[in-house]
RNA sequence: GCCCAGAUGGCGGAAUUGGUAGACGCAGCAGACUCAAAAUCUGCCGUUCGCAAGGAUGUGCAGGUUCGAUUCCUGUUCUGGGCACCA
């Protein structure tokens, strides 16, 4: 009997399917265990050769598992809203649902080609409502939910409203800047709308404004990989940043929790460095540098004031008065302490000759509470006088009455709170953000994003026009372009702050390599220490100031931490590190700066202005945004006309009169949403009244292998990890971390290949009377060798050759040849790789492709081949060298491809995809097949006789258990690891050993067809069958090792002579260092080596390997 | 620019913990079977010197640690992935 794998695999699918031989249920005996593919796309151009590398890795391990008793649920769906669906409904007015559909359909016929293990019927699809209502609903959870930073857990909101009533928002710092505190009583006098507004900055899924790629010419938002350069991808119109409201995701406020969770998940170090990179995380300082300009109301202090530190005398007044608190100053002081109000106060504080009652030097605020002593006149007077000296120094002085602190608090504090914000713009200040406080003497300019909102306010007239030229600039540039920017660009801004340590007149400028969203979107530049810094100061001439002695070259930044500082006051001395907490401490006790820890990553854009996404179950009246009841969901995406923008820019549901009159949310979710939750769906995708049971995800609990690419490390993975939280948070689930552990797929690249076309244009003057004599003038390709061989003058020729060729008689008539150069002698261009057979291009296939574009070309050969260039790229239909994995199935069967995809290499590794060595893996299976039968006679050939065991008198018995044994180890290893493709090698080198020794023994058979199940799940089960089985090899129970069969007496060892391999020698395993040493040393070859110098020691490493060394 | 990964014969790759570099497969070469082809089987196959025995050399590049380095360290080049609206 042949390997006829068509109708084997055809045969065994049908009954696989027939008897819902992969339906997993959630009640099971045994252990469960989940294997998860990350969710597809299902783009148009359907499957390539890359997709099933991922899905076959997990396939083969999900039925190793099943095969190990597990009851595994391995699920297959579709990611199924997103941009290119829309984009070609814009196109050809296609509604995406319907391509999307059929897109669906082409991936599960392609997949079902492949044989895998799905339980199809979990399939679940985003873009279904029944599935999209419980997208909706976790978004309602989240809008509904905020993170409470003491218990480090997203709550309900409700419960945050409560306390608001109850003691306002003084132990709720708001995660947003633009809330400050209020008290109960203040929460409970605001309005709705007020409310809202500050609830929304506490929401877990909150509205905000955000930046996006806005193309004027297309009236469309665009995603990054549709802006290059600046302009759009199609068109190449020009695309500016635009600011429209967004939905966000407040993923910052789980970034300490996401990084802690990495410790207790299996993912790559890689893959844990990239998240932990992307989060962020730093810890440093905010600084407060004061600006020269504008001046000081009405003071005139162009510089900081200062003022004399108390003496001894008064510190102890200090210290006793604290003791002796009035009921009044004790109020406040409770209200005051700890940064309630975001700064630091300090109570019975000594400035200059006084004792105040309380300051906030970060501010100059002085709070007076006056007793009743301070209402005769002697003492007021001698208030006034000191009102107007410490004012004089740069303070503010507020008074209260003991009787308005203690009847009417709130209102001394709001007083409080204005005096505090009024104190910052008096004196105009600029906060930076450093990691590195010890530089704080070497800062010789400091930098501002260009977004900087003090930039206006602080600009010079005669800086004025540049600074905004070099916004416009800014304007037009992606993110990514200012920061990947070599070329050094900035404006000064006429301004200047003032170094609060040394009172240094610090120029302000602008770059684009400040970016606005991290840290406080300004820097202090220290150019000895900062590669970046130093560059600017060079290109804008600013002195340099060293601080780190002879760390510093001149020539180029020195990022240490080691150095000894110098140049740098009471720092000079003290090793960098150290100083470090040195400056902060001294930062806060002057109130000019503060600890601070800050994360990179940013809240998460949660909104899309699309058609082909979820809706958002979201109302908006009198501007305030309000959820859906759950039992309106789901909330359907509407049918649209058309799908283009909204009129201001929003997404195409703005087009919708029904849709805005019932003032719906017109953005819809990103491509994100669906995917954050899916791998909870596969649990329980019927239920309709909750996203999954809890039973269901008690039971199925984390995924226990994830298998998918690198390029998900940051998004996806970020968000669905998050997400995992929050609804562990909810109580919804009772895992926090969805995944645990991670396996990384390598991506199949694509192996382009490339035809040279020669674009010099050669002119005939031609004889005009007959214009049908106009000489044709075919497309000439030429052969990449050749290319690279001869001169642009013999391509020429070569070009007027082929013409005369082509044009024959009509030739003659030509009375001039006039050959131009175009700038590129040669274009080169995309072949598809199918008609070309390893370098070589198939011209007749070549000829009939697209349409027969190309069916007059004409071909320069060498040696009569057309030979094709080649490059490493992203495998893409675009570029026309995919691959379909149908072609290779019809041709060589599933298993063998899915075999060879195994064998080409690492799972985790990327590589490019190459057809040709696809026949070794099927000769593998052949030879297989051949172990069953007999070649000439296709007889079954396999008998059930007993092998020996150990110490049995025939060793075909034992050779044979010693190969199969062997391989049991191995693959069985290989397997656990994902090291596939030395499994797929064990299995050839098991075959290759079994058929020397004629292996055919059916006791040493099935287990080998047991291991290769997952591998090759068809041809096993058919051999499976043939030796009389009744049951489905999928359920049988994998082979054990016993490491009997292997055991050995010797062992060759290599032999080397100063590490050089000279020969090998067979010894006892059991031997001693003594035996070893003389059986070496007597050894003809180590002899000769060794001559008579003298030996300095023998190196024996048991099991391995004998070094002398002379 | 920043973060992560990778680089080994003509090609894909192996060497799991610092211990015989190139397992297994492809391609190639020689041979067997055959009228022939296919299929199958056998042998050879990093480079280089040599008739051979054997020697030299060799894991992107330059150094270092070690009795011994593809493996560890420092620097460097190139390639791939990601960089927040592709999914």
């Amino acid at each position: 009997m042949e390997y006829n794998f068509s109708e084997i695999e055809q045969k065994w699918q049908k009954n696989w399917n027939d008897t819902k031989a992969y339906k997993v249920s959630n009640i099971s005996s045994k252990p469960k265990y989940y294997v998860l593919d990350m969710f597809p796309y299902p783009s148009g151009a359907g499957l390539h050769v890359g997709h099933p590398l991922g899905y076959i890795a997990s396939d083969i391990y999900a039925r190793y598992k099943r095969l190990k008793g597990f009851n595994v649920l391995h699920p297959m769906g579709y990611d199924a809203f997103g941009l290119p669906a829309e984009q070609y409904a814009i196109e050809h007015g296609i509604h995406p649902a319907i391509s999307t559909e059929n897109n669906i359909k082409n991936f599960r016929s392609q997949l079902n080609k492949i044989g895998f293990c799905f339980d199809w019927d979990r399939e679940v699809k985003t873009c279904d409502a029944k599935y999209y209502k419980w997208t909706q609903w976790i978004f309602l959870q989240l809008f509904n939910s905020y993170f409470n930073r003491t218990a480090q857990k997203a709550e309900p909101i409700e419960k945050l409203v409560e306390t608001f009533k109850q003691e306002g928002n003084i132990n709720h710092e708001c995660p947003s800047t633009d809330v400050s505190l209020f008290t109960s009583h203040d929460w409970n006098a605001y309005d709705e709308k007020t409310q809202q507004e500050i609830l929304m900055q506490y929401r877990l899924a909150f509205c905000g404004y955000g930046e996006v790629n806005w193309c004027e010419a297309l009236g469309t938002v665009l995603a990054n990989d549709e802006v290059v350069n600046g302009v759009s991808e199609r068109g190449g119109h020009p695309v500016v940043k635009k600011k429209l409201r967004q939905w966000y995701l407040r993923i910052t406020e789980y970034a300490d929790r996401l990084l802690k969770g990495l410790q207790t998940v299996d993912f790559s170090e890689a893959m844990k460095e990239m998240q932990t990179n992307w989060i962020g995380k730093s810890t440093g300082a905010e600084i407060k540098f004061t600006l020269t300009q504008p001046l000081p109301k009405g003071r005139g202090a162009a510089v900081v004031p200062k003022y004399k530190v108390a003496d001894f005398i008064q510190f102890e007044n200090a210290k006793r008065n604290r003791k002796e608190q009035t009921e009044a100053e004790n109020i406040l002081w409770q209200a005051l302490r700890n940064n309630q109000l975001d700064v630091k106060f300090r109570r019975q504080h000594p400035i200059e000759n006084f004792i105040v009652d309380f300051v906030c030097l970060q501010k100059r605020l002085i709070i007076e509470v006056d007793g009743g002593y301070h209402n005769i006149p002697e003492q007021k007077e001698l208030d006034e006088v000191r009102t107007i000296e410490l004012e004089n120094i740069g303070f503010t002085v507020i008074r209260f009455t003991n009787e308005e602190v203690i009847h009417s608090t709130d209102a001394v504090l709001n007083k409080i709170k204005k005096a505090l914000s009024a104190g910052g713009e008096g004196l105009g200040e600029v906060v930076v953000y450093t990691t590195r406080p010890d530089t704080i003497f070497g800062v010789d300019f400091m930098v501002l994003a260009p977004e900087h909102e003090l930039i206006t306010n602080i600009t010079t007239p005669q800086q004025k026009q540049a600074v905004e030229e070099y916004i416009t600039y800014v304007k037009s540039r992606s993110d990514r372009e200012r920061q990947a920017e070599k070329k050094i660009t900035g404006c000064f801004t006429g301004a200047y702050a003032i170094n609060p340590f040394n009172n240094k007149n610090i120029p302000i400028y602008i770059s684009e390599y400040v970016l606005a969203g991290y840290g406080t979107g300004a820097i202090m530049a220290v150019p000895c220490g900062d590669e970046r810094d130093f560059k600017f100061a060079k290109h804008f001439n600013i002195p340099i100031t060293n601080i780190i002695g002879k760390h510093f070259n001149g020539e180029e930044a020195n990022a240490t931490k080691d150095a000894v500082l110098e140049n740098s006051d009471f720092l000079n001395g003290i090793v960098m590190k150290d100083a470090i907490e040195i400056v902060v401490n001294k930062l806060v006790e002057l109130g000019i700066g503060k600890r601070k820890t800050n994360f990179k990553m940013r809240d998460a854009a949660f909104s899309r202005q699309r058609y082909w996404g979820e809706p958002f179950p979201i109302v908006w009246k009198n501007g305030i945004a309000y959820a859906l009841n759950e039992n309106e969901l789901p909330l359907l995406l509407p049918e649209v006309d058309s799908y283009s923008p909204g009129p201001e820019g929003e997404g195409p549901l703005a087009n919708i009169d029904s849709w805005t009159a019932q003032q719906l949310e017109t953005n819809t979710m990103p491509g994100y949403a669906g995917s954050s939750w899916y791998f909870l769906r596969y649990m329980d995708n019927e239920n309709e009244t909750e996203f999954a049971s809890k039973q269901a995800t008690d039971y199925w609990n984390q995924v226990d292998v994830y298998i998918g690419g690198t390029e998900h490390a940051v998004g996806h993975l970020l968000y669905s990890r998050m997400w995992a939280k929050a609804l562990y948070d909810l109580g919804f689930i009772s895992f926090d971390e969805p995944f645990k552990k991670l396996v990384n797929q390598g991506m199949i690249q694509g192996s382009s290949r490339f035809v040279y076309r020669i674009n010099t244009i050669v002119e005939f003057l031609v004889d005009m009377v007959n214009p049908e004599n106009d000489p044709i003038r075919p497309d000439v390709f030429i052969s990449k060798t050749l290319l690279d061989r001869i001169t642009p003058d013999e391509i020429k020729n070569q070009l007027i050759d082929f013409y005369k060729k082509v044009n024959g008689e009509k030739y003659k008539r030509i009375t001039k040849i006039h050959v131009r150069d175009s700038p590129n002698i040669y274009s080169e261009l995309h072949v598809d790789v199918n008609f070309v057979d390893g370098y070589e291009l198939n011209i007749e296939e070549f000829k009939k492709w697209r349409n027969g574009e190309y069916a007059n070309a004409e071909f320069i050969l060498e040696d009569g081949k057309y030979i094709c260039g080649a490059e490493v790229e992203k495998m893409s239909k675009s570029k026309f060298n995919t691959v379909n994995p149908n072609d290779l199935v019809d041709k060589y069967g599933a298993d063998t491809f899915r075999m060879y995809e195994m064998f080409l290499g690492p799972v985790e590794q990327s590589k490019p995809w190459d057809t040709k060595g696809i026949e070794g893996v099927h000769r593998f299976l052949k030879k297989l097949w051949r172990l069953f039968f007999d070649e000439t006679t296709g007889k079954l050939k396999v008998a059930s006789s007993t092998p020996l065991s150990t110490g049995g008198e025939g060793q075909g018995g034992e050779v044979e258990l010693k190969i199969l044994h062997k391989a049991i180890k191995k693959i069985e290893e290989d397997t656990e690891r994902f090291s596939y493709n030395t499994a797929v090698s064990a299995f050839m080198v098991c075959v290759n050993e079994l058929s020397d020794v004629k292996c055919n023994k059916k006791e040493i058979l099935e287990p080998l067809l047991i291991m290769l199940t997952p591998y090759a799940p068809h041809i096993t089960e058919e051999l499976w069958h043939v030796l009389g089985n009744t049951t489905s090899i999928l359920n049988a129970n994998y082979p054990t090792f016993n490491p009997q069969y292997l055991v050995e007496s010797s062992k060759e060892y290599p032999v080397s002579i100063n590490g050089k391999l000279r020969t090998n020698i067979v010894i006892a395993l059991d031997a001693s260092q003594q035996q070893v040493e003389q059986i070496v040393l007597a050894n003809d070859v180590v002899k000769k080596w060794v001559e008579d110098k003298p030996i300095k020691k023998i190196i024996f490493v048991k099991n391995k390997m004998i070094n002398v060394v002379v």
